[in-house]
Parts: C-alpha cells; sequence; structure tokens
DNA sequence: AAAGGGGTCAACCGCTCACTA
DNA sequence: CTAGTGAGCGGTTGACCCCTT
C-alpha cells in the first residue's frame, strides 16, 4: 500500500502494514500501554505516539469485537448518545469490544443525517423481530407477546425469576459482560426497548411507567452464551430509573441464579449492586 | 463492463485536560 | 502559579468498497 507520506516530525503517515502491527503488538505486550511517546521512540516504528495509541487502541489491542454492530448494541448506542450526547468514549465503555471511533463512525453513518436509522438497517432490523417471532411460536416458551392475536396492546407477564432487591448498594462483585466468550444476540423482541417494572416480577409496561414506580427499567439488550445449551447464560443490560446515569448488568443461568452488578456512569465500573433473583413460582 | 456516487472505516488533526517540575 | 508534556477525545478527512445506473 502507498504511503501517504510523512509527517513534519518525519513520523510515517497512513495506513499501517503488517509488521508495523507486529511490532507494535510486540512492544506493548512486552512493556505494557502507555508511554506512547517511548513506545514509538523505543520501538523501533517511525510513527508518533499518537499513531500507535490509536493504532492499539482501535485495532490491535486484544478483546476488540469484528463485525457489524448488533441491534442490541445499537439500542444501547441509541440510548446512551440520548444521555450523553457525542460522548463516544463513555459510550463505548458500555460496548464491551467497541472502540469509541467505531462508534462514532457507526452514528455518523446511520444517524447522523436523519436522526433516525436509515431505511435499509431499519428493514434488516423488523427482519431480524419476525425471525425471532416465528422461532418463539415455535415452542419457546419465552413469556406472552406484546399484543393479543387481534392485536390488542396487554401488560406482559414474563415467566422469569422476580427479582428482589437483597441491600441497596452492597458491593459483591463485578461482572464484566466480555468474559464471556461468543456472546450473541436473542430475544430482541422479547426484550429490547420498553419500560419494565422489576418491583414485584419482571412485568413489562405497554405505555410510559408510572413515576411512583422506583426500580423500573428499559432494557437496552439481551444476550447469551450460545456455547451453553442447557444452561444458557442471560446477559440483561438496562437502564434503571429514575437514575438515568446508571446501568445494570444482570446474568442469569439457567433461569434460576442470578445476578447482578449496577455500574454508576461515566466510567465503569464503579459502585456495584447486588440483586438476588429469585425463581418465579 | 465501466463510471459515478454513496457508504464505511482507518487514520489524522486540533483541542482540552491532567500531571509534573 | 505557570509552563511543558503526554494522553485522550471528538471532529474531520480520504481511500477503498460496493451498489446502482
Amino acid at each position: 500500500m502507498a504511503r501517504l507520506g510523512f509527517s513534519e516530525q518525519g513520523w510515517i503517515k497512513g495506513p499501517w502494514t503488517p509488521e508495523e502491527d507486529k511490532l507494535l503488538s510486540r512492544y506493548v505486550s512486552q512493556y505494557g500501554e502507555g508511554r506512547w511517546s517511548s513506545v514509538a521512540r523505543s520501538s523501533g516504528l517511525n510513527r508518533s505516539g499518537k499513531s500507535c495509541r490509536l493504532r492499539w487502541v482501535n485495532y490491535l489491542r486484544p478483546g476488540l469485537k469484528r463485525g457489524h454492530i448488533t441491534p442490541q448494541e445499537e439500542g444501547i448506542i441509541i440510548e446512551l448518545h440520548a444521555l450523553w450526547g457525542n460522548k463516544w468514549s463513555t459510550i463505548a465503555r458500555y460496548l464491551p469490544g467497541r472502540t469509541d471511533n467505531e462508534i462514532k463512525n457507526y452514528w455518523r453513518t446511520h444517524f447522523k443525517k436523519t436522526g433516525k436509522p436509515c431505511e435499509k438497517q431499519e428493514k434488516k432490523k423488523n427482519q431480524m423481530q419476525k425471525q425471532h417471532m416465528e422461532e418463539g411460536q415455535n415452542g419457546g416458551n419465552k413469556g406472552d407477546s406484546m399484543n393479543d392475536p387481534q392485536g390488542n396492546k396487554q401488560e406482559t407477564v414474563i415467566t422469569y425469576p422476580t427479582v428482589v432487591v437483597d441491600n441497596q448498594f452492597l458491593p459483591t462483585m463485578y461482572q464484566d459482560i466480555t468474559s464471556c466468550s461468543d456472546i450473541i444476540a436473542i430475544d430482541d423482541y422479547l426484550w429490547g426497548g420498553g419500560f419494565w417494572n422489576l418491583d414485584n416480577g419482571l412485568k413489562r409496561f405497554n405505555s410510559k411507567p408510572t413515576q411512583s414506580a422506583t426500580s423500573r427499567a428499559r432494557f437496552l439488550s439481551v444476550a447469551r452464551d450460545s456455547s451453553l445449551s442447557q444452561s444458557r447464560t442471560i446477559f440483561l443490560s438496562y437502564t434503571l430509573f429514575p437514575e438515568p446515569q446508571s446501568r445494570v448488568i444482570l446474568s442469569a443461568t439457567s433461569h434460576v441464579q442470578f445476578s447482578a452488578t449496577v455500574t454508576a456512569s461515566p466510567p465503569p465500573p464503579v459502585a456495584v449492586v447486588s440483586h438476588r433473583l429469585q425463581q418465579q413460582q
């Protein structure tokens, strides 16, 4: 690939070569992140510290996700952008494996012009949701649908565990969603969006919840570990209201044992809350 | 098949902030 | 308090890709 040129300081500019990537990766794995200017000097790379840092953070860093933003991630982006605006790095902290640059690019290409997802994206999303619905009807016991066959709205009671808050803000553990490999998105049609009441089990609001509901939440995404066939681990992430800047990640195994972490933001991880979730009778 | 245009994304730029001497 | 330096952030650019005509 042709070089774009050199900076005034003589640093190479332009696309990175595989050799440069190897050099940088080797250096960082040996000496760690940080001190980027010394990385630039000592690694043998004729690149500026800034360039090295950017390449590492956005491309070489372990744990980065490749591929398209999922509908769940899109939901999180929309939600958090509504809260914080163009705070890309803050938003990126809630999307493990995604970089601020990636999210920024995604936002600009998908939402910047119209302020809403482009038609193509919407079509795709609807298609996915339709597919989920069909799969759900084929034996999935995931709770009642949002609408009855006549299309009338009704409150949905999910036969999933009840959420009981043990103690408020009792630090117990911090569970990172990234620790689960091969997370795929599921149940988007069921969980994605909408408001949920956590006071008396998981009940879904069809309209905006009342101000008195203290532990209402909006689910942003659900994902599961596909490698577990019997003992599914489900990850729920949602924004707690009325604290708009807190977010909870719940993890559930076999629909029996739940644990939850609350991270105040920005940035995570900070305060941790433990919820005990009991299986609904 | 070729050209044009729009979309995507890696990379750069300029600014701000935090830290230190 | 101030100046220098490094790191990080958001905005912007430009090359490449792909779709449409």
